[in-house]
RNA sequence: GGGAUCUUAGCUCAGUUGGGAGAGCAUCUGCCUUACAAGCAGAGGGUCAUAGGUUCGAGCCCUAUAGGUCCCACCA
């Protein structure tokens, strides 16, 4: 450890020495301690193939925030890791890399393929776990996990297992979103909708029996291949006759018949709908209600199939062309309209969603989402901020059945298994030894796999063993909160909440923090399409985990998007610079001394200042991060540190360690003064900039281990100076006076003059005689005179009023007449016009009457203290 | 179609229970004052989107309007 800090701070020379004596002295291990309360987070697992981005810095730099305050209060603090398989994005890039070395995925089968990710998983799967160690995550990596690994496995069995027998997994052929790219089957979730500019072509359907047609109106003619009914509202006077009449199909042979269903709005289009029941999620709904047949014409590839006839093998937008041409032809094509439509896409891929008839397994869901939804209005669940409730909720009101069937060899396999003599169907933990229906001992397990996010929901409690009874999770559970942003609500909160309330019986967690998304400069979302990411390696380099952790944080609120800059970067490390150099100089002047903490009676009037600033920015910041108000909580301390601590109470304390061997008392509770303001406040700044609080804190305290453990500071009696606030803040007042005066009379800084205080009254006179030292630092005077009268103050001095006293700067040739008068002018417009709002206020008889006592008392006081150096200021301008 | 959210200084954003509008950056002026020029001191800059309402008092609460963003939704 150095003895004393690097000149200039350089992040590069200490996050990575710091993060290994962490690592090294087991500071993030959190164990099972029953004389300790417990605090628990699960990180949301990122991508095992993924790489930091700006989303991952953020949602872990909140998530340490928390656990290093809370570990700082006491509690057993666990932040529980791991990593997700990730089955799409992973299958894809295995499937890629084998390409691109000329191996064919279905021709080396799906054993040798899981080789190939498995080994892809060991070689990329430390990657975002290293980066995230640089951003300083304070996470139990002897604790980390993996979804596929054994015990989640074993999870995810028991869970299937249970869902299944309780007759909530089902397996059925239903209408589901297929991505042909992908070719699997995708949930709800995962479809985006995006406004695309299409047509409606307007086809007629000939009458059987008859020289009429039916006309329709589709925005996808191709499905009429699929066509098994065109529907009508049953109420549509127009269309009552054709109910129950049959119609020749266009471009193949078939007959379909004419039903009546609600569904049908008799305003849009032409109030004629085509059914396709096998490839739109309505019609599939009509058509079971009809009981009507449901032809599926595509392959998994969006081909259309042989019972496309002339169009089987075309693409579903080469057949449409086509068969647009065709209808034509044959006179069938009233007219095209150009029509903007939603359309379903494969938030992965970007391909156009195909709504498809296939065997799949699913979750029911209406049960258990009425059990989330009770957690949520029972109180024991809360979202911050609160007004993500609605999405919640919304959701799960309007839930559909989850598809957790995907056709995908990467991610868990499906538990049930197949008899091959009688067909039967075994749910079971591990692979049947005979078939219960007719004892043959050949099963074969059922091709696929499950939804990546059917694991991951399971992560609070599979991480800490269930479903073994584990003393971690009678300890660690429920977890206190998870954070994580807006965007995977849907996917991963919700489902994590109904899991845990089906298979523990408890919420997974009380709290979810949700924060925003980073955009970049220009508000657009950083995107690989567009190249405007920003890796926050390079951030890290160039500027320290501590500034970009700072960035984040800083003004920014709870699930509210925001913008990186680099400039703001820039401003998270100076003041980490700000903080270094404040240290490097506290250090320099109490090195080698034995500070003793210095009777209450004798800290000065700068002291108690100063301390009962502290005092109270502890007891804030505190309640600030009990309520998530992070960027709030860390904009307090950055304003202490640097606006009270470094510019003033600092510049204060100089001269008395300067002057030292005339008051030694005095240098020394100066000195203790400034050790124990910067310790304290760095603990309060260490769960927001860690290394940096780090460094300085064991260089100023040789003897201290470490800040992380160090306790959180608490409000304390000792340090309640609240008569001193005022009395501090009145030279202030001064001070800012003598600057402001002299930076308008264009007063060089190495230009010397006397300066005379005139007190108020006797009080005023004594505190600025006993605080002269604290503040003659920032007058440039060369000698400073507090006395009741004006004698021996040369005439042509610039006097500056001030609610307590008349400070007068005797600038001979320097004063410019008019300027000081200007300036005395301003001086005096401005004291009418808060004269004029006390006034106002007192003279409205409501305000008297129905204002709070206290709030009066503080005008009154005001309108005094306005009036009086009003008077003094007009006195001045009449002598000029 | 439903919902959420935003509109505050030139820019980006804070503003915790309603009680004299804040920060960072940018601009202008003066300073290398023995921790820090990644700094110090000073200055300018805002009818808090608009219109109503509640209140003694509104950036904050309520209603409506305008504009922006996002989410959800089966209108073929």
């Amino acid at each position: 450890m150095a003895k004393e800090l690097a000149k200039t701070y350089d992040p590069k020379d200490i996050e990575e020495r710091l993060y290994e004596k962490w690592m090294e002295k087991g500071y993030f291990h959190a164990k099972v301690n029953p004389d300790k309360k417990p605090f628990t987070i699960v990180m949301p697992p990122p991508n095992v193939t993924g790489k930091l981005h700006m989303g991952h810095a953020l949602d872990n730099t909140m998530q340490d925030i928390l656990i290093r305050f809370k570990r700082m209060q006491g509690y057993e603090a666990l932040w529980q890791p791991g990593t997700d398989h990730a089955a799409i994005s992973t299958e894809v890039k295995v499937t890629e890399k084998l390409r691109n070395e000329g191996i064919d995925k279905d021709e080396i089968g799906r054993e040798e393929f899981l080789k190939h990710a498995w080994a892809w998983k060991e070689e990329y799967g430390g990657t975002i776990i290293k980066q995230l160690k640089k951003m300083g995550s304070s996470a139990d990596w002897e604790r980390e996990r993996f979804t596929m690994d054994e015990g989640c496995s074993k999870a995810v069995e028991e869970v299937f297992v249970r869902l299944y027998e309780k007759g909530y997994i089902y397996k059925g052929s239903r209408i589901i979103n297929w991505c042909p790219v992908c070719q699997t089957s995708i949930s709800d979730a995962e479809v985006e909708h995006a406004e695309q500019e299409g047509h409606f072509w307007h086809i007629l359907y000939p009458i059987v029996g008859s020289d009429e047609y039916v006309e329709i109106a589709t925005t996808r003619p191709e499905t009429m291949l699929g066509d098994t009914a065109v529907a009508v509202n049953p109420e549509d006077e127009r269309y009552t006759h054709l109910i129950g009449k049959t119609l020749k199909l266009p471009l193949t042979d078939r007959e379909i018949p004419v039903v009546a269903d609600a569904y049908v709005d008799r305003e849009f289009g032409t109030g004629c709908v085509k059914i396709t029941p096998a490839h739109d999620p309505n019609d599939f709904e009509v058509g079971r209600r009809h009981g009507l047949e449901e032809i599926n014409i595509m392959n998994d590839d969006a081909t259309i199939n042989e019972k496309g006839g002339k169009y089987a093998g075309m693409d579903r937008y080469e057949a449409r062309k086509a068969m647009v041409a065709d209808l034509e032809a044959q006179g069938l094509l009233v007219k095209v309209e150009k029509h903007v439509h939603n359309v379903g896409t494969h938030d992965r891929c970007r391909t156009t969603v195909e709504p498809m008839v296939k065997p799949q397994w699913f979750v029911k869901m209406s049960e258990m989402a009425k059990e989330a939804i009770k957690a949520l209005e029972d109180g024991k669940l809360k979202f911050v901020p609160d007004r993500f409730d609605k999405t919640y909720l919304r959701w799960l009101e309007n839930i559909r059945d989850w598809c957790i069937s995907r056709q995908l060899w990467w991610g868990h396999r499906i538990p049930a298994y197949y008899c091959d003599e009688c067909g039967e169907v075994v749910v079971s933990k591990g692979m049947p030894e005979k078939c219960p229906k007719c004892g043959c001992t050949h099963l074969t397990q059922d091709e696929d796999t499950l939804d990546t996010w059917f694991s991951s929901a399971l992560w609070p409690f599979s991480t800490l063993g269930w479903p073994d009874k584990t003393p971690e999770l009678e300890y660690f559970y429920p977890t206190d909160v998870l954070v994580t942003g807006y965007d995977i609500i849907f996917f991963w909160v919700i489902r994590m909440v109904f899991s845990a309330l089906e298979h523990t019986g408890e919420v997974p967690f009380h709290h979810v923090l949700i924060h925003g998304l980073i955009r970049d400069a220009q508000g657009r979302k950083m995107s690989k399409s567009l190249q405007n990411g920003i890796d926050p390696l390079e951030v890290i380099d160039k500027y320290g985990a501590d500034a970009l952790r700072l960035t984040l944080i800083t003004g920014n609120a709870p699930g509210n998007d925001m913008r990186f800059y680099w400039e703001k970067v820039e401003a998270s490390r100076n003041f980490a610079n700000k903080v270094w150099n404040a240290s490097r100089f506290i250090m320099m002047n109490i090195e080698g001394k034995d500070l003793q903490t210095p009777q209450r009676s004798h800290l000065e009037p700068a002291d108690r200042w100063i301390l009962d600033k502290l005092n109270g920015l502890i007891g804030e910041v505190t309640e600030n991060m009990d309520k998530y108000e992070l960027g709030i909580a860390v904009q307090k301390v950055y304003d202490l540190i640097w606006d009270e601590f470094c510019d003033w109470y600092l510049e204060m304390a100089k001269v008395r360690i300067w002057k030292a061997e005339a008051d030694q008392g005095s240098a020394d509770s100066a000195m203790w003064t400034l050790r124990t303001v910067l310790t304290e406040a760095l603990k309060l700044l260490h769960p927001f900039m860690p290394f940096i609080t780090e460094e300085i804190y064991c260089t100023l305290l040789p003897e201290e281990e470490s800040i992380m453990i160090a306790p959180w500071p608490t409000v304390r009696k000792e340090w309640e100076f609240p008569l001193y606030a005022p009395v501090v803040e009145a030279v202030k007042e001064a001070v800012r006076g003598v600057r402001n005066a002299r930076a308008e009379m264009n007063v060089p800084h190495n230009k010397k003059t006397n300066v005379y205080i005139v007190g108020a009254d006797e009080a005023a006179c004594e505190m600025y005689e006993l605080l002269k030292q604290s503040y003659q630092n920032f007058l440039s005077a060369s000698e400073i005179r507090v006395q009741s009268g004006k004698d021996g103050i040369p005439k042509d001095s610039v006097s500056i009023v001030v609610s307590n006293a008349v400070v007068y700067l005797p600038l001979d040739e320097l004063v410019d007449k008019e300027k000081e008068r200007e300036r005395l002018r301003k001086e005096e417009e401005r004291l009418k016009k808060e004269i004029a709002r006390a006034q106002g206020m007192l003279e409205n008889p409501n305000f008297v009457s129905k204002a709070p006592e206290k709030k009066i008392q503080e005008e009154k006081d005001k309108l005094q203290k306005y009036q009086d150096m009003m008077e003094k200021v007009k006195m001045q301008l009449e002598k000029m």
